[in-house]
DNA sequence: TCCAATACTTCGTGATATGATGTATTACAT
DNA sequence: ATGTAATACATCATATCACGAAGTATTGGA
């Protein structure tokens, strides 16, 4: 998949993944495998950009004898949703607009 | 819009923009604002790039004194449309992903 | 005469995805 | 006992890219 085209979406899939329950880095790319695939290093840098904008935040605990960091959706990040929600409707009047007038399909 | 969700639109947008015939920079932006804005600096850039991965031709003609660069797409510029329809399908997938079990609608 | 519109160009900047590399522990197979 | 895969997080350098700013030049109308 186009990487400009997954830019987009990152984001707002790392905040989906743990939007219904706290989660930690290992397992979010996990859940996000069948859906889209990133490296660690892109998850972390991801999680720290969203915790600067407040739109998570992170608690530290230990599960058998190995540290995890929890990541918990703030307000400000549902709300980051909710705007995409509404900027997918942009989405697909461009998406339209490249598709008009084509033969194949 | 968010510009990440933009990046993977636009050299779309570019390519559509001239897949029905020649156009030149300045018209190409006045064709997709209603659809998507963009700045010369940003179009000039994509046109480039573009024009670099063999996706389009550049034919430089004069209209009324003035310099005119035409655009026009070539077989690996309509090809890569063809992609990102294919794409778009993982990107139906993922929105389905992101908003799943949402409350407000 | 002046300004808006047309038309293209270059430069610098900030944002960002990713590979490479590193650290450390647990669990399982040889 | 030894090795290796999986778990888990972190940092750095790099390449790509959208965009604002600023510039050049012409046409046409107020």
């Amino acid at each position: 998949m186009d990487i400009q085209l997954k830019r987009g979406l990152l984001d707002v899939c790392v905040l989906a993944a743990i939007k219904n329950g706290d989660s930690y880095g290992y397992k979010i790319i996990k859940d996000l495998k069948p859906c889209i695939e990133l490296s660690e290093s892109t998850l972390y840098t991801i999680l720290k950009r969203l915790e600067g904008a407040g739109m998570l935040t992170v608690r530290s605990a230990e599960h058998e004898g190995r540290l995890r960091k929890y990541y918990h959706i703030t307000p400000r990040g549902l709300k980051r949703l909710e705007e995409f929600r509404k900027e997918w409707k942009e989405v697909i009047s461009i998406y339209q607009f490249v598709m008009k007038e084509d033969r194949y399909e």
